[in-house]
RNA sequence: GCCCCAGUAACUCAGCUGGAUAGAGUAGUUGAUUUCUAAUCAACCUGUCGCAGGUUCGAGUCCUGCCUGGGGUGCCA
């Protein structure tokens, strides 16, 4: 039961008659910014001033005596400017709680149903897995786990990059540097010592030429700084000027001073330095090795395909951890022996056109075209992508793609859609799902002081060994009268920090970037997912010393009564869910289902301290309170489930 | 150069289609504990919402300009 629109039919059905465009007005009906102003308010009467020429507080009292809505609240008050605010009756709320308790689905409604293709996660295999791939995977999986709660069909599909240019470097690095001794033993590990090598000497070699450039760059712009500031000094107008100079300087510095660390960083071990001298222009020969995986070259096929699956089952294997499943993983790979036919479609249509050597689309509203075919006859991703949709559409018919992908790739995915709708896929509603860098605890991308990125395994096995450290501590423990076995321990420690990494991220507004900070993830207090699954272990302590037996048949003889103004307020959270789904997906944010839980878990603790429970007054008040914690408990291990997150019994 | 995003408390961040006195958490101060699990609760303290104009009954939110930071920008993905 959506108490929301329930209201606002209410208000269209008064403005019915009145005013145009009633549901446009009746749409100003929400819950309330201040409790203190009641539940609902309705700012409906102040934009009608013009229209009606009236004062906005008499259009709100006029508003008002053609309401009927006394069934769900008491008299609706008319105040500053000509806010309407409602408060619902208690009654209204106990017997909607109510329903809600028995209820299978805690009173959320099915929406019409329509078919989403969900494209998230979607690492390069055979690169190690970073903390830049949790924001896609735990994003796209909450979205989906959401959508399909509210009875949309969910495909989802991981798009891998398995077919690029970093197999050209394993392969190569295979060819070359490989030893099989490791390999056999540890096929993983080895393929991400030779990615990881042969991705250092080229970002040597690349590196090398730029040095002197970058210091004679940096004597200019030390040159002009001075004399900038210098001009300054005598003429103000030149203030800009040297700011502008020393900013440059400040970016020659940095410049200079990452190209010196990788350098350094690569000719601490002499060793590193023959090698690169005997393997010159390694990129180019990388490339030249991806090239003829392209092309079918029988030797490079062969390691792809002995190469592919070690990824993949290593990439799984973090999937599992996470519990993340995909109903289909279509990489790259997939759509190669398509691209082609693509292309020429697209050339035959007049949709692409040759300039300059490449196959380009020109899309209006864009300097740069976006290219399908390179110079040199290879394909680029836009030609996958493009490729992908015309699949997608081919087996699923979907009514929404969404692409959840960092925020860098935003100008790519506008000329992709762009380019799909020129091409006729004007039914599919497009979403680029973009978000921001995570990033380190000096407000710069997240990596270790040495410049490495650091695995994402590690991020799990540290966040779970630190809510172990804090959760399970034997004092802790102890004090709380909770006595456990080493194994359930420790499934408090996987659930509450893995729970803890993906909150964290969830919570954050999924635009902006956010500070990845370990420690502060795994204080367990403030806004957290170890609050919200504190509090749903405390209710199950509550109901299992009640000693009743409590499932969704026998609530029903636990008769809700609301008079503490905690339980009200706590009540008229559960009766909000569904408004937190809702919203959540109306511009796909998980942070709204967050903030939601978090709100209902600190609720609950206030109604914790304020309302007993088992030494309630009277035998109606235990029950009525038992019925408040057991569905409050349904509703916080519903919500978090609907993030990815787990809950256990006893914490 | 052009395009996109951001700038809110000491710190990390919310702030929904413009609404009432701008909110949380952390940190700090104070109170509550024979605990239905104190990982808690209650209270206090902290603001030039980057700057300047504009739109209107009303602007953190919309528009313009500027400042600062990040990202993208024809042959990587």
């Amino acid at each position: 039961m959506q108490i929301l629109s329930l209201i606002r039919n209410r208000f269209f059905q008064a403005l019915t008659g009145w005013i145009d465009q009633p549901e446009e007005y009746a749409s100003r009906v929400s819950i309330a910014r201040d409790p203190q102003h009641g539940d609902y308010q309705a700012n409906i009467a102040m934009p009608l001033q013009k229209t009606l020429n009236l004062p906005p507080r008499e259009i709100a009292n006029q508003l008002v005596s053609r309401l009927s809505i006394g069934d769900l609240c008491h008299e609706a008050e008319v105040a500053g400017p000509g806010f309407i605010n409602l408060r619902l009756r208690d009654s209204f709320l106990a017997e909607q709680l109510a329903a809600a308790a028995q209820d299978s689905r805690l009173g959320v409604g099915c929406l019409p149903s329509r078919t989403f293709v969900i494209d998230y996660s979607a690492p390069n295999v055979a690169k190690p897995m970073h903390v830049g791939h949790i924001r896609s995977t735990v994003i796209g999986d909450a979205l989906a786990r959401i959508l399909r709660f509210l009875g949309h069909q969910v495909i989802t599909d991981n798009h891998l990059g398995d077919w690029g240019t970093q197999f050209g470097m394993i392969i190569y690095g295979y060819k070359h540097f490989v030893d099989p001794v490791a390999f056999h033993a540890d096929p993983v590990v080895e393929l991400s010592r030779l990615y990881r090598l042969v991705q250092s000497i080229i970002a040597y070699q690349n590196a090398c030429p730029k040095l002197e450039k970058l210091e004679q760059g940096l004597n200019v712009a030390r040159k002009q700084a001075a004399e900038a500031e210098a001009a300054a000094k005598v003429d103000s107008k030149q203030k800009k000027v040297a700011a502008a100079a020393l900013k440059a300087l400040r970016s020659a510095e940095d410049n200079l001073a990452a190209v010196e660390a990788i350098i350094n960083g690569f000719q601490a071990d002499p060793k590193n330095l023959t090698v690169a001298q005997q393997h010159p222009d390694l990129e180019t020969q990388a490339q030249l090795e991806t090239a003829k995986l392209h092309q079918g070259d029988a030797e490079n096929l062969a390691l792809w395909e002995r190469f592919l699956p070690i990824s993949i089952a290593e990439i799984e294997s973090v999937y599992r951890r996470l519990d993340i499943h995909f109903d289909h993983t279509l990489g790259e790979s997939f759509y190669h022996p398509l691209l082609s036919s693509t292309v020429q479609s697209l050339l035959d249509a007049k949709m692409a056109v040759e300039s300059e050597g490449a196959i380009c689309i020109f899309l209006e509203g864009f300097d740069a075209p976006m290219l399908i075919r390179k110079r040199d006859g290879a394909f680029l991703y836009a030609t996958t992508d493009l490729a992908t949709i015309e699949y997608r559409q081919r087996e699923f018919q979907p009514d929404v793609i969404l692409y959840v992908v960092d925020h860098r790739q935003s100008e790519h995915f506008q000329k992709l859609f762009a380019a799909a709708r020129a091409c006729g896929y004007t039914d599919i509603d497009l979403q680029h799902i973009s978000f921001g860098t995570v990033l380190g605890p000096d407000g710069k991308p997240f990596k270790t002081r040495s410049g490495a990125v650091i695995g994402l395994e590690y991020l799990l096995d540290e966040a779970i060994q630190r809510a172990h450290q804090v959760v399970c501590d034997p004092q802790r423990m102890q004090k709380a009268g909770l006595e456990m076995s080493a194994e359930e321990s420790q499934e408090v420690a996987r659930v509450v920090g893995l729970g803890a990494i993906k909150y964290a991220d969830l919570s954050h507004n999924r635009t902006s970037d956010y500070e990845f900070n370990t420690e502060k993830m795994v204080q367990l207090e403030g806004n957290t997912s170890a609050y919200i699954q504190y509090m749903y272990a405390r209710i199950q302590s509550i109901i299992r010393k009640s000693g009743e037996q409590l499932d969704q048949d026998s609530i029903a003889h636990f008769a809700i009564q609301l008079t503490e103004s905690a339980e009200r307020s706590l009540a008229l959270q559960l009766l909000q869910f569904e408004d937190a789904l809702l919203q959540s997906l109306d511009e796909y944010y998980p942070s709204v289902l967050t903030t939601y839980l978090y709100t209902l878990a600190k609720q609950f603790a206030s109604f914790f301290d304020q309302c007993h429970v088992l030494n309630a007054d009277s035998e109606e008040v235990r029950r009525s309170r038992l019925a408040i914690c057991f569905t409050t408990g349904r509703v916080l291990k519903q919500g978090l489930g609907l993030l990815g997150i787990g809950v256990v019994d006893r914490m």
